[in-house]
DNA sequence: TTTTGAGTTGTTCGA
DNA sequence: GTCGAACAACTCAAA
């Protein structure tokens, strides 16, 4: 039997720029790519159902690209090792090969795997497919992990050049009879009630797509990203960050592309200018957040900052559950959450609006803000959520200060000026003139009933009066000084 | 070694 | 209406 590498796919679902996937390729032997289902394994944080959507398709994906190349893609079900071990006996495959997670309890969980099957087999080798860098190489000059982006963000791009993004492998040589596979349908991904129509019209999940979006977001939107960004009613964001979550598309990718546009759209600037992107400054957010989960493993459940331990959450499951439902009677928070329910997504600028209000409105902790977002977001990544709630709590790396609580009306008018994203996803207000369309309690009497408008009864009261809650607020906050 | 200035995403208040 | 100041504490790096 000739021999055989096995490639074990994970959140690295793409066949371009597949550093774990070239090496096998790379041997000259015959390949056989893997994806193992292990929910489980994830505990505490198995994904979502919104998570287990994308995973469905995605997979889906990669199997008819995989077909493509003469090879099939081996589906299994169960403990990650074992079922490893179990290929390794079928296949008579010699080595393992894949790209590394960098979530705590994941590390711990490979590093096991990595041990065990090295008893078994002569090549397991582990790769960088979803980093721009390895978190162990970037530090400040006392050797520590940086705690501020912008030092960070210096230091990663004074770095030598990034190498070229590897390429897609042109055929596969797979082993002469494959091991048995489950169907799709048998990892049963897709929700058993059909809650998902929201997700498969707003989304199109796999390799292909996810370079179709970044070369459309390039040629149309990256020019104005610094100012349309933060417009929720705008197309002006590039909507990556679930196919960078799976890995249909790599950091290293996002970065050469963005290097290429600037190069063929503007000769005339200086060589180095395409780092100062605010669009690659994005995916140096993204980068930050899985190093700062990294080198402080503790924090996707513990703040950051040991103050906050003291900080006194209220316990409010009605509060919470109307802030999951979008019906706080804060039209921007309220559009915003009915987005995430039905989309899987939420536009960046409504997420901090929707978060500020959470923990500084409603003091409501940022971990219950955390963990629907989890189980809702076809972008759930941990690092990501950990760093972005925290950050709004104020208890994270580089928090906003204390002091910077939004003021969901005020932010409402300034990023939805228009109010064309309010009157998407909370259409019972769409005929209010847009002067009371952020503020809908304080509209006159008159207007309210002739935009059929019913206070409490179509569309909610606020459940907590802004002015109020902020002095509220600032007071908890107060209360953990020292 | 010590000091100093700057740091994603804001709001309110008073002149 | 517009504008600047105030609203902590801490990290990091340059001076």
């Amino acid at each position: 039997m000739s021999p055989l590498s096995l490639v074990w796919f994970r959140t690295d679902l793409r066949l371009a720029d597949n550093p774990a996937l070239h090496a096998a390729v790379s041997r000259g032997e015959r390949v056989l790519p893997v994806y193992i289902d292990a929910p489980e394994e994830e505990a505490p944080w198995p994904p979502g159902g919104a998570s287990r959507w994308w995973l469905h398709h995605s997979l889906g994906a990669l199997a008819a690209s995989l077909a493509e190349l003469g090879s099939p893609l081996i589906l299994r079900s169960g403990p990650s090792l074992p079922t490893l071990q179990a290929l390794l006996r079928e296949t008579g495959a010699d080595a393992v090969f894949w790209n590394r997670r960098y979530e705590p309890h994941v590390i711990e969980r490979d590093t096991r795997i990595k041990t065990a099957l090295r008893e078994c087999v002569p090549h397991v080798e582990t790769f960088n497919a979803s980093l721009l860098h390895e978190p162990w190489t970037i530090a400040n000059q006392s050797g520590k992990p940086f705690q501020v982006f912008t030092p960070f963000w210096r230091h990663a791009l004074a770095k030598t050049a990034l190498p070229e993004p590897l390429p897609a492998p042109a055929s596969l040589r797979p082993p002469a009879s494959a091991p048995s596979s489950l169907p799709l349908a048998a990892l049963e991904l897709e929700p058993k009630i059909p809650w998902h129509h929201g997700l498969a019209e707003a989304w199109q999940p796999g390799e292909a797509a996810a370079a179709e979006r970044l070369e459309t977001f390039l040629l149309t939107a990256e020019a104005a990203y610094p100012s349309d960004r933060d417009r929720p009613d705008l197309k002006g964001t590039s909507r990556l960050s679930p196919h960078l979550h799976f890995g249909e598309i790599g950091p290293r990718q996002v970065w050469h592309a963005v290097r290429r546009h600037a190069e063929r759209t503007r000769t005339g600037l200086r060589a180095e200018v395409w780092r100062n992107s605010r669009f690659l400054t994005e995916i140096g957010w993204r980068e930050f957040s899985h190093h700062l989960l990294y080198h402080f493993p503790h924090t996707a459940g513990e703040p950051l900052r040991e103050a906050f331990a003291a900080f006194p959450w209220k316990k409010d499951p009605a509060l919470l559950r109307a802030w999951q439902r979008g019906l706080t009677g804060y039209p921007i928070v309220d559009a915003g959450m009915r987005e995430l329910w039905h989309t899987g997504w939420m536009h960046n600028r409504v997420r901090m609006i929707a978060a500020s209000f959470l923990v500084k409105d409603l003091l409501l902790s940022w971990r219950e803000g955390a963990a629907w977002f989890w189980d809702t977001l076809v972008d759930a990544d941990l690092a990501q959520n950990t760093l972005g709630w925290q950050w709004s709590a104020g208890c994270g790396a580089d928090a906003a200060p204390y002091f910077r609580i939004f003021n969901p009306v005020t932010q409402g008018e300034k990023f939805d000026p228009l109010g064309a994203y309010v009157r998407r996803w909370c259409p019972e207000l769409a005929r209010l003139p847009d002067a009371w369309l952020h503020k809908p309690w304080a509209a006159p009497a008159d207007l309210l009933a002739h935009a059929g408008i019913v206070l409490g009864q179509t569309y909610p009261r606020p459940v907590v009066d802004h002015a109020a809650a902020r002095k509220a607020a600032l007071a908890a906050l107060a209360s953990i000084k020292e």
